[in-house]
RNA sequence: GGCCGAGUAGUUCAGCUGGUUAGAAUGCUAGCCUGUCACGCUAGAGGUCGAGGGUUCGAGCCCCUUCUCGGUCGCCA
């Protein structure tokens, strides 16, 4: 027989039905040999069986924790209620049990309660019951809803969901590809798309206005606490006819309600987001991807430090990151230090103004000479403390925004208020000079445009302007110092794209051969076009407030990109490469 | 690939300056207990201290090698 209710649901109003319940078998308590309690757990919430006879009592004896069962008996109001369980003013008087699914281990490999407190490699191996925690389960249902809303959203924006191949042609360019051997075609490869963003491009000059997908990404690059290895998902979406502002608008709009709602913070930022260019935010955060939570800036002091005796301070950029009303102790200090060093690889140096103002601990003898003008400069205050780096400008921000995030994360006090805080990060450079090779690269994507357009390429070319100083419509979405996409407006002119190519040294041909259907496409008349692809798993993750991005998907693979539970990768029969033409066969 | 941290009972952990038989909690098993809800009480079982080698009268602890896991840098246009 069909179950009549689940275990979240009964209330009161149900005292006196007759009802069967399905679930697994949580817990048994029992306090006499004709008494015990038992909680059946499904997946809408937990219900408390009562058995009051020794045959009851027997009958949960011989059955194994996390069983699954279907359970018959009688609604009753409870004698002693439990305000912490939403059933907890009813339970059932056990009539019979029955055994849907034995669990016939003694001892699981971890309890389903704590099992996030579990070594990890045992949650992933046995992920099944892992996902049987309450909290898991909540992790599970989060993704669903919000993956809902976001499609719902795009869909309300007048956005087509369009599926586009996994088995595609290897790309070039970015990330190590999944490839696949082709059975028919010996000697060639499919490969795992790294993102779809040449098919949504094709899908522009196909004429489709507003595109978006929940899209499969998979790419072969090492794992992080925020980056599963292999693959993810993307929000990834593309306009026609669209300008920079116009993806703005669009993602202004569908996140900050999403985010309000799903998210443990139920705040989050209002239309406009925060713009913020490239340059400024790493003047100003030491990061591109700041976390605008924390109340903390790095200021340069070059200047000023370079006319110090301090060896370190000499012919330098010196940034300075000023935290007032300071009372932590030397050893959090020390602390913080050690742990900047580490994550950043550089020096970090210190010093702090006592509640008289003066000068002490740190590096504050060498700065006796600098006082005045180092408190007019940091608008410095009694009892502060100030961080320091140095090094080339690249490093000494980057060292900045290290010790920022840390001192933000040490110190709470430094955020006003827990939300959401999104911003775009604008004018990215469209090109560099790569730190290994010392020559012009692109510095992000090659098919964003550059802005000032052919003009601006075509005088870098002439030597009129330093090609380092040309910007491109390319785009980050931060929030809470977590990226959450890159976005482009797209460089749709096959002209153009070609002379941007040979700013680096590259040809035609490696448009034309390389990117062949992109390229052609828009040798037909493409439209102008924009878009982003935010990465719905951190999405998720900054809507859950996990630390790591594991937490969030229903089966991950380990930093190692192994499968614990399927065991993948795994060996393949050797029929199975001779197939392919993998190995040839010796007899 | 580099660096940092971890690996001791089914699970989470403690284990001092190297010293007798490696502990706790929880889980498991058995018994007791008539209103529990992290039930309680009593008893019991449960260990290749990740692996290998070394130093030592003696190693969970010190040294070397190695494996595994996590974090991070590289990498992720």
């Amino acid at each position: 027989m069909k179950r009549t209710h689940n275990c979240g649901e009964l209330r009161l109003a149900d005292i006196g039905k007759k009802v069967i319940l399905n679930g697994f078998l949580e817990n048994v308590r029992e306090v006499s040999a004709s008494l015990s309690f038992v909680v059946l757990r499904d997946f809408y919430g937990t219900t408390q069986i009562v058995a009051e006879t020794v045959e009851g009592v027997q009958n949960f004896k011989k059955i194994g924790r996390e069983s699954a069962l279907e359970i018959r008996g009688e609604v009753r109001e409870r004698s002693s209620k439990n305000p912490k369980m939403a059933t907890g003013d009813i339970e059932v008087v056990f009539e019979s049990a029955e055994v849907l699914g034995e669990c016939i281990h003694q001892e699981l490999p971890f309890q389903i309660a704590q099992s996030r407190e579990a070594d990890e490699s045992a949650r992933l191996k046995y992920r099944y019951l892992d996902l049987r925690n309450p909290e898991m389960r909540d992790r599970i249902k989060l993704r669903s809803d919000v993956i809902f809303a976001l499609r719902e959203a795009m869909m309300k924006e007048g956005f087509l969901e369009i599926q586009t191949p996994i088995l595609t042609a290897s790309s070039p360019e970015g990330a190590r590809d999944y490839l696949v051997p082709s059975r028919n075609h010996r000697g060639k490869f499919y490969a795992l798309p790294q993102a779809p963003q040449q098919f949504k491009q094709i899908l522009m000059a196909s004429g489709i206005d507003r595109y978006f997908q929940i899209a499969p990404c998979f790419r072969d690059e090492d794992a992080r606490a925020d980056r599963t290895p292999g693959e993810f998902y993307q929000l990834d979406m593309e306009m026609a006819f669209a300008s920079q502002e116009d993806v703005f608008e669009v993602i202004e709009k569908v996140l900050p309600p999403i985010f309000s709602k799903y998210g443990k913070f139920k705040k989050a930022s209002k239309a406009p987001f925060k713009r913020i260019a490239f340059d400024e935010a790493m003047e100003k955060y030491g990061s591109d991807k700041p976390d605008l939570r924390i109340k903390l800036e790095a200021n340069d002091v070059s200047e000023i430090m370079n006319k110090t005796e301090f060896e370190p301070f000499k012919e330098t950029v010196i940034k300075a990151v000023v935290v007032e009303n300071f009372k932590q102790s030397r050893k959090f200090i020390d602390n913080i230090c050690k742990e900047v060093e580490l994550q950043s690889g550089e020096k970090v140096y210190w010093f702090r103004l006592n509640e008289n103002s003066e000068l002490t601990g740190g590096i504050s003898k060498f700065l006796g000479e600098v006082k005045g003008e180092l408190e007019e400069a940091l608008s410095l205050k009694a009892e502060s403390c100030v961080f320091l780096s140095a090094g080339v400008r690249k490093k000494a921000q980057n060292t900045a925004g290290v010790i920022i995030k840390r001192l933000g994360r040490a110190l709470p006090e430094l955020i006003d208020e827990e939300q959401y805080e999104f911003c775009w990060i604008v004018d990215f450079p469209m090109y560099e000079i790569g730190e290994e090779s010392g020559e012009l690269e692109f510095s992000h994507n090659p098919f964003s445009m550059p802005m000032g357009g052919m003009e601006a390429i075509l005088k870098a070319k002439n030597g009129e302007l330093d090609p380092t100083e040309i910007k491109a419509y390319q785009y980050d979405l931060v929030c809470n110092g977590v990226e959450l996409s890159s976005g482009a407006v797209r460089n749709h002119n096959p002209k153009l794209m070609i002379e941007a190519f040979r700013m680096v040294g590259l040809d035609e041909s490696d448009v034309v051969e390389k990117f062949p259907a992109m390229y052609n496409a828009f040798t037909y008349g493409a439209p102008p076009h924009a878009g982003i692809a935010p990465g719905v798993d951190r999405i998720i993750m900054l809507l859950s407030g996990d630390e790591s991005i594991r937490e969030v998907i229903a089966f991950p693979m380990n930093k190692n990109a192994q499968d614990l539970m399927m065991n993948a990768p795994s060996y393949v029969t050797d029929e199975q490469l001779n197939e392919l033409g993998l190995i040839i066969k010796e007899d």
